[in-house]
DNA sequence: GTTCCGCATGAATCGATAG
DNA sequence: ACTATCGATTCATGCGGAA
């Protein structure tokens, strides 16, 4: 057990709970959780699977699910729903925006609506109406004030950047003038050298190709990318919805303790098998020392 | 000037009308307006020019015009409505989702929702919120059934479609079963060896940032794009808020009879100021041939 | 005439300060 | 307490002048 490495093995913990959210849920304490993100059913989608909700029913069956993510969700962390409301007889629904306002007099504040562009979907062609390329992410809150690492999400920067920072003087001053004496400098000092910026809140993620044995799989980038801002090592994502687990596996592999709720056997079967083989190494590999392949891909499970 | 030109001048008819909306959408004919694209102003924005509406007020401001765009549109016609709600104490306001729910009861069908992503968005670093790079554009109709003519939207295909239609076959049918027997193989058929693609409800483009004396003018590809897919030549498209009068402007470029309503003065006499020399022109011209110079930029009225 | 480079400016949002 | 104003923060784009 020769331990040069610089930091010893975390252990990153996975709980997968076979039930329904409204049920499981109530079993969890308060306060306890830093991230949810989830891609609940859709109304009427994935019937064969979850039984389909009818869009008119469909606020009324959240909400109860809504409540408790509210309560077991730390007052400092971060709800993030992805959903888009699907057609019906010609209209978009609007389920989903009966349900923001219902969430919101349940509690939640309704902070921000990210936009998943898809940018690789289906061809398709209808007579009235284009491909649907986009869906909602939307972010809840339990206080005005909660985690966020901003940096942790950065993007590399437009060409403009280089040749903006050879000459700092004029335009910077001018649309500045308090900061031209003593801080000035000092923020200038944040720009020279800086090759990233924030990111806006328009992602643009391809989706996922790789066929899943799951109906509606996300791209590992999108768990990714919230998992990033909104937590840090050692914190508690829960996804309510698991499916295929990808928001659990990638949480593993971002070193981020989870909890996963599926309600259909099979995918929670599906998702232990994934899961089960990292758990068993690694109890074997802890006497000594465990050195993962990939760099970030470090797993853990106990 | 010489006339070789392959048609004869078309007259387009552009309209502006000072006052407010309210007032003079009522003196409009029932049923006479093919499209409606307009960006209001935004709740508590633009307060210097415009009063400034409160957000828990806005609801109770619109409906009484969408109540008369309702009347003015044509059965086949379209509003497209460009707005986005700002943040109020940390949160996004929901007074437009209340509008949408509103408008439906008022008669109106949410057909769509596309998202205008603003590429170059206004910047700044917060520590709970990035950028906000995207704006809504609601689509409501009176039927389900209106005018939509895709094939003038199409957009030159990316690579992206060449290599994916290789595997079409494989992935792509399993994860989506129902699709394989129907319309899916035949819509496949229409794109092979194509170079053209139909967009998306997705529309990528840059804010106007060049020096309009207007304070907030959306990009001429805008109401060019809605223009194009839901009116043909001839046709009618009202602007009820016209502000700098792009929508009126664009509409006339492209041949379509246009109606522009603006409240402020200032901003009625300049877009009348940039019409007017076109109308004179053209009023001399018109015995002879008029040629315009730039292709795509044709300008008549009358 | 091209290409390159400098430059102003946006439907922004937060937090502190002032009335 | 509650509202109005102000300063600070920051990035992509298209224009115009220069090379």
């Amino acid at each position: 057990m020769s331990s040069s490495h610089p930091y010893s093995p975390i252990e990153v913990k996975t709980d997968l709970l076979l039930g329904d959210s409204r049920e499981i849920l109530t079993q969890l304490p308060d306060n306890s959780v830093d991230l949810i993100f989830t891609s609940p059913p859709y109304a009427d989608q994935r019937k064969s699977t979850y039984g389909g909700i009818h869009p008119d029913k469909y606020v009324e069956w959240f909400l109860p699910v809504s409540e408790q993510l509210l309560r077991v969700l730390k007052p400092t962390g971060t709800f993030v729903l992805n959903i888009k409301e699907k057609v019906v007889e010609g209209e978009r629904s609007t389920y989903v925006m009966e349900l923001i306002i219902a969430m919101r007099k349940q509690g939640w504040l309704w902070t921000e609506e990210f936009i998943w562009h898809k940018k690789n979907c289906y061809p398709g062609k209808w007579p009235n109406r284009f491909r649907d390329a986009w869906e909602r992410l939307l972010q809840f809150n339990k206080q005005k004030h909660f985690n966020m690492y901003q940096d942790e999400v950065m993007v590399p920067m437009g060409d403009w950047a280089k040749s903006r920072l050879k000459n700092l003087s004029d335009t910077d001053k001018m649309r500045d003038p308090s900061k031209v004496g003593s801080g000035f400098g000092k923020n200038i000092s944040n720009w020279v050298n800086r090759d990233k910026a924030y990111p806006t809140n328009v992602l643009h993620l391809a989706t996922e190709c790789s066929n899943k044995n799951h109906s509606a799989a996300f791209p590992e980038e999108l768990p990714e990318w919230f998992i990033k801002l909104f937590t840090k090592e050692g914190d508690i994502v829960l996804d309510p919805f698991m499916g295929s687990g990808t928001t659990n596996i990638i949480a593993q592999r971002l070193r981020r303790d989870s909890i996963g709720i599926e309600i259909m056997p099979e995918y929670y079967d599906m998702v232990k098998k994934q899961i089960e083989p990292l758990q068993l190494f690694l109890l074997d590999a802890r006497p000594t020392e465990y050195e993962s392949t990939k760099p970030g891909r470090r797993k853990t499970v106990r």
